[in-house]
DNA sequence: TCAAATAGTCAAACCGCTTTGGATAGCGGC
DNA sequence: GCCGCTATCCAAAGCGGTTTGACTATTTGA
C-alpha cells in the first residue's frame, strides 16, 4: 500500500542510504540525484514511516498531553479544547504529533511513567496543576522535558511553566471593585487545591487587606466551575443579611450562572450588582463587542497553548536551555457588568 | 534510562525470544520461567518500546482524531472535549494511544493521507461531517478503518458511523411545541452545511408541515453556535411584527444566549416564551436537577465518544466486520423553559 | 604527472521488538 | 537401546528507517 524507502530506492536504482540522505537534505548528494529522488518520492506519495524513523533516530517526534479528569465530578475543563487547539497548531507546523491521554486523576502518575518508558514522546505537557503537585517532582526525576500549564507552589525542584498572572489579575479586579465603592465582594472561585484558584484567592485577599476590608468566609466559595454553581452562589448569597454588592467569578461559565441567579432575583448587572469574571477567551463564549457583557480579566488560553507548545518544543530541541518560564499578564476589559456600589 | 528487552533478557540469562514470549503470554514458556521474567520486568520497570513494537507487529496501536478548526471563525466546537474524554477512556483501557491533529479545515484532506501513509495510526475518527463530505470518499479509498461521528448525506460509499437521531430529535421537539399551541417557532440552528444541523432543519420543517404551518424564513437562522449568536437571534426576532412564541436552540450555549436575550426584554422562559434546546450533556453545563432549566433533547456526547471508540476499535480488530452504524436516540426532558403558547 | 583531497555512492550495522524455524533435552513405548 | 514426542529455549531474520565506515571516480595541488 504505502511505499517504503527500500522500494523507492530500488525503483530509482539507488541505495536506501542515498535516498534517505537525498530526502533529508544531507550535503553529500548530487543535486541532480536529489532532484530525481524528490520527484520520485512525490510521485509515489512516499512518506517515511514515523515509527521506523523514530526508532532509528531515537526521537519520537511527539508530545504527550495528559489531561486529568476529576474522578469525583467527571468534569472536563472546557479550556482544554482551546488550549489544545493552540498547541496543536504549533506542533503540526513543527512536524510533531500530539498524543493525548485522558486519565482519571488517580492514575496520573503511572500514565506519565508509562508514556515515557515506552518511548512514546519527547516531551510532556502537564495540565491542571494543584497547589502541591507531586507530578512536578515525579517528572523532574524522569529526565524528560516537560512544561506545566500553570504553576505549583511549595516545590523545590526547578521546572518550566507558562502561567497567567492569576494573583495580580484578581488583585486588580478586586481593587477595581473597591475603587467603585464596593466593600462586600464575593469570590466564586474554582477548587482551591488547584494552583490557579489558590493564587486568585490570595490576590483577592491581599486587595481586601490593602483596603482594610475584613474577608468574610460567607462570601467565599470554591467548587467545580459549572453554570449552576454560579447560579446557586448568587441566589444563596443574596439571602445573606448583608449580601455582596459585587462578585468575582472564576470563569465565564460561572459568570453566566451568576448572571442568571441575579437576574432571576430581578437584579441587573452593572446597576444593582457588579460582576467581574476571568475570561479565557473561549471561541464560543466571546466577551467582546463595543461594550463586552462582562468586565473581565482577559487572557487567551488558545494563545497560551501556542506559546506553551513553542516553549516545550524548545526544551525538547535543546534540553539544556534551562527552565523556561513565562508569566502572561491579563488585561482588564471594561464591560457592562460593573458599576459603582449602591446602598 | 529505560530498560530494553535485550538487557532484561541478558540480566536473566535468557534469550530475547523467550522473554518476549513470556511477557506476551505465549504457551511455549515454562511457567516457572514466565514467573521469573514477569518479576524481573516489574522490578526493572520494563515497558516495551511502543515504536519498536508497532514496527515489528505492523500495528500502530493508535487511533487518529482529526479535529477541524473552521478557518473563518477559529471556533473549536466545545463538544470535542467531552467526546474525546469519552473516547480516551476506552482507548487507554484497550491499550491504544490517541493521536490528535488540529487542522484548519482547508488542510484536512492532506492531514488524513499523511497520517496514514506514515503508518501512524490503525484507525481514524472523523469529526464534524458536512452534508456533502469529501472526506468519506477519500478515506474509503485509503483502506483504513474509520468511523464518523455524525453522518453525511449524498455519499454512495458505505461507511461506519455513530450519530444521534437529529432528525427525529428536532421533529419531536417541534411537535412538542406545536402541541403546546405554538405556531411561530424559530429555529436557531448551527451552520447548515454541517450534516447535523441540516438534519435538524429537516426534522423541524417536517413537523411544521405535519401541522400545516408554513415555514417562515424570518424565523430560521444558522451560524456558528456561540452565546452572542443566541442573544442576537432572540433580540432581533422579538422585534418582528409577528415574533416567535417559541425557539429551538441548537446547543446549550445558544440557549443561554437566547435566555439572556429574552430576559433582557423582560420575558420569562416558560411563561412568556418557550425554548427547547439540544443538550449534549457537557459536564460543565449540566441541565439537570428536579426541574432542569431547559426543556431539551438530551444525549451524552461523552457516552457517544465511548461508544464510537469501541466501534472503531472493533473495526480495527476485525476490518471485515462490515460497516458498523449506530443511531442513538435522544430523550426529551422537560424543563422550566417551556409552556403553552400565550397570545 | 602523481599523490592527495573531494564528491558521490553504497553495504552493513543498528534502533527494540516480534516471529519463524530450528535445536536440545527429557520422556515413554517398543 | 533406539525412536518419536513434547516441552523449552534460542539464533537469526525481519519491520522501515538512519548512520557509520568504506569504496570508487574525479578533481585538485605541487
Amino acid at each position: 500500500m504505502s511505499v517504503t524507502l527500500k522500494q523507492l530506492a530500488a525503483s530509482l536504482g539507488l541505495s536506501p542510504t542515498t535516498v534517505s540522505r537525498a530526502l533529508n537534505g544531507f550535503p553529500e548528494v548530487n543535486d541532480a540525484t536529489r532532484e530525481r529522488v524528490r520527484d520520485a518520492a512525490l510521485k509515489a506519495n512516499y512518506h517515511p514511516n514515523t515509527r521506523a524513523k523514530s526508532l532509528a533516530t531515537g526521537r519520537a517526534q511527539a508530545i504527550g498531553h495528559v489531561i486529568p479528569v476529576s474522578t469525583s465530578h467527571e468534569i472536563v475543563n472546557p479550556i482544554f479544547a482551546d488550549f489544545i487547539a493552540g498547541a496543536g497548531e504549533v506542533y503540526s507546523r513543527a512536524g510533531y504529533e500530539m498524543i493525548l491521554r485522558v486519565v482519571a486523576d488517580a492514575d496520573e502518575a503511572s500514565a506519565y511513567g508509562n508514556l515515557i518508558a515506552r518511548g512514546a514522546v519527547d516531551g510532556i505537557m502537564v495540565h491542571g496543576p494543584r497547589v502541591h503537585d507531586p507530578r512536578v517532582e515525579l517528572l523532574a526525576g524522569l529526565d524528560i522535558p516537560f512544561l506545566i500549564h500553570g504553576r505549583t507552589s511549595n516545590v523545590s525542584a526547578p521546572y518550566s511553566w507558562l502561567d497567567i498572572n492569576n494573583h495580580r489579575s484578581f488583585h486588580r479586579a478586586t481593587q477595581f471593585l473597591i475603587d467603585f465603592g464596593h466593600r462586600r465582594i464575593a469570590l466564586i472561585n474554582g477548587l482551591e487545591d488547584m494552583d490557579f484558584a489558590n493564587r486568585r484567592r490570595k490576590g483577592y485577599l491581599e486587595a481586601l487587606a490593602g483596603a482594610e476590608i475584613a474577608p468574610d468566609p460567607m462570601l467565599m466559595r470554591q467548587a467545580e466551575m459549572t453554570e449552576p454553581y454560579g447560579y446557586r452562589a448568587a441566589q444563596e448569597m443574596m439571602q445573606l443579611p448583608d449580601p455582596p454588592t459585587a462578585y468575582l467569578a472564576s470563569s465565564m461559565i460561572v459568570a453566566y450562572g451568576l448572571r442568571r441567579g441575579l437576574s432571576d432575583l430581578g437584579l441587573k448587572l452593572g446597576r444593582d450588582v457588579s460582576v467581574v469574571t476571568h475570561d479565557d477567551e473561549l471561541s464560543y463564549l466571546p466577551n467582546d463587542g463595543d461594550v463586552p457583557m462582562f468586565t473581565a480579566t482577559q487572557s487567551s488560553v488558545r494563545e497560551a497553548g501556542r506559546r506553551a507548545a513553542r516553549m516545550l518544543l524548545q526544551l525538547v530541541t535543546d534540553p539544556d536551555c534551562g527552565p523556561l518560564t513565562e508569566l502572561m499578564e491579563t488585561s482588564l476589559v471594561l464591560g457592562a457588568s460593573t458599576g459603582p456600589a449602591t446602598k
